[in-house]
DNA sequence: AAACTTTGCTAATTCGTTTTAGCATTTAGG
DNA sequence: CCTAAATGCTAAAACGAATTAGCAAAGTTT
């Protein structure tokens, strides 16, 4: 009573059982049936046959035939972010309402992960690949480029390499997000990032300085780099020294540092916005329940996704050189708390 | 200047380059030098120029002599949430422990797309699947089953359909969260859940009623029916009529429904847990800065995880039909606000 | 009735890989 | 020295589908 599966039925099965050719057969399920006249007898013998027998064409010798995987890459650098979860989701509805699968992974910021990951993807013969790149993974995503691999870069990318990418327009961002809180009457305000060569940090500091410079704050430009590996420990030290500076205002440069920032706050019994404002960055599900007002600067995530599958595909469509880079703009959105809801807001 | 794919080398062209036939390149490739006695001279010129030409085997040709894929598919009913993201995140993992690659797809609850996704990926050759059913979807999971195509539910299984499955132990869950609430002195406790057939819900408030049962609570068991569509309307409803009744404990049957419900405590402006004691499902980041201690049933999302891709893949290998069934305990987490990290608990 | 066209079908090739069977040539054994 | 075995290689088939070229038989023109 063992399930042993049974093979599947091929072409050959068919048309043996039929009576005719494989070649027939082929014609009629792939609906050629007029331009190969083939007679409708025959034809719907074979389709009622491929019924019965439940015939699934082989994926791999069709591809194989014409050359063609329908399929596309897409490597992540933590799936189980939310953010990146939420693009992933979108990516995968987008590719196939334009008959693509994607093939997803996660590189956990992790190079090495991230180039093994390529490699076996390429071997399942992706036609294309949507990337995060992580540190330290240039060679990786260069040597992608220099192999013709059609490539889109998602929410980073890397200056010197010309490819596509999508990601939002981080040096505004930055800008946006330190105006809001000049704007707001504040004057000493600092930022506090990873201290990381990522395009996206990068862009969100130049943004921060810009804007401080451009209100005439050039002096007050305090940026703490904390460590991503010792998140809370350099986080404290970053935030004591913020305090100790007597900035009342501050940027964060990505979601975990907004929650380990309002973390520490709330630890060192301040209050949010009166003590300190602070201005967030994404925004997740963490705030659900965050009882003071605070601003984040949030990503279009489904634009950011779409855009990246439309460049992707249409570059495997029309086979065309030419490189589409976007930088989305991000907007500014209020967290309200809860509590608040029945208060009047200032 | 336009970027013009190249077409990959071939094993032909490799033999062609190096002048020998196509076997003895397959073989050396395949580090089969030895076992077929080939020349160490000639091998390391294949090798040699393989590397030069830069020889990536083709897969679908691979695949589709050898008959495998080395590919399973994984459908979660939504990526985006944290609980699946996690999930799929460690399947990926395990998987490539194993030399497996995992194609990811979101039904988003919904059975047609559920369906159409299937087969979409069995066309795509994956060896075996894991899935998570949705409402309705149980006659496309009975024909993957009799199909006998390797299957393994994840988080919910079909009572009829007899597969693999890997689950929390709901009822036990269910019990042992209502149990808990008992053991802190409530009598009054009534549970909140989805109006839905899923065997997760069943198994949990199967497990409140008997918990009530056993405890002797017969007649205080109130079960109230949210609507997944309309959750924070009908949610409201529920809890006014729970609060109406007298109830001063409330096990909620998922995360979402967790939220919602601590959502409107605060709206009523109630107190967490001196009005009301909130016992909690899953409980994800949204709760990060809940400021009123609550304790959560939570998952072993990885062991979940891990188990299903073990499952799935002995099944591949060992090709055998017994069928593996597991539910896997939870366990009860108590979430201590920040705020209260200083002051003694009791 | 010869010369065509149309109809309805099949054989054979291709995609790139793996593997079996087998063919020379050299080396070893008695 | 002559058989037997080991060495180093190749041809060919198979996996399953798609497609081109082409072959009969029937039908249509002149």
């Amino acid at each position: 009573m063992t399930a042993k599966r049974t093979k599947r039925a091929s072409i050959k099965d068919l048309a043996r059982e039929v009576g005719v050719s494989p070649t027939l057969v082929s014609f009629v399920l792939n609906g050629k049936q007029k331009q190969y006249r083939v007679s409708d007898q025959v034809a719907d013998r074979i389709r009622e046959v491929a019924k019965r027998m439940d015939y699934k064409p082989n994926g791999f010798a069709k591809s194989l035939r014409e050359g063609t995987s329908k399929t596309i890459g897409v490597i992540v650098s933590d799936i189980a972010n939310p953010f990146f979860a939420n693009i992933v989701k979108k990516i995968e509805t987008v590719a196939e309402e334009k008959g693509y699968m994607a093939l997803f992974a996660s590189s956990d910021e992790n190079s090495d992960k991230l180039s093994n990951l390529l490699g076996r993807m390429l071997c399942k013969e992706v036609e294309g690949v949507i990337v995060v790149p992580c540190e330290g993974s240039e060679d990786t995503i260069r040597s992608l480029v220099d192999r013709r691999i059609p490539t889109v870069l998602l929410d980073r990318h890397i200056p010197d390499i010309r490819t596509n990418y999508v990601s939002l327009d981080n040096r505004k961002a930055g800008y946006d997000a330190t105006e809001e809180l000049i704007r707001k009457g504040h004057r000493k305000i600092s930022m506090i990032c990873y201290d990381l060569k990522l395009s996206n940090m990068k862009g969100r500091i130049e943004g921060y300085r810009d804007a401080m410079k451009d209100y005439g704050l050039s002096d007050e430009i305090k940026i703490q780099y904390v460590n991503i590996g010792a998140l809370e420990k350099s986080g404290a030290k970053a935030i004591d020294k913020i305090i100790a500076e007597g900035c009342k205002a501050v940027v964060c440069a990505t979601n975990s540092i907004t929650v380990m920032c309002l973390r520490y706050i709330q630890k060192l019994k301040l209050n949010v916005p009166e003590d300190i404002t602070v201005m967030g960055f994404d925004g997740g599900s963490e705030f659900d329940f965050y009882n003071a007002p605070i601003s984040f600067m949030t990503q279009p995530t489904e634009t950011i996704a779409k855009k990246s599958v439309d460049i992707l595909i249409s570059q495997l469509q029309e086979n065309e050189g030419f490189i589409t880079q976007i930088e989305i703009e991000g907007a500014i959105t209020n967290h309200t708390p809860p509590q608040l809801l029945t208060r009047r807001l200032n």
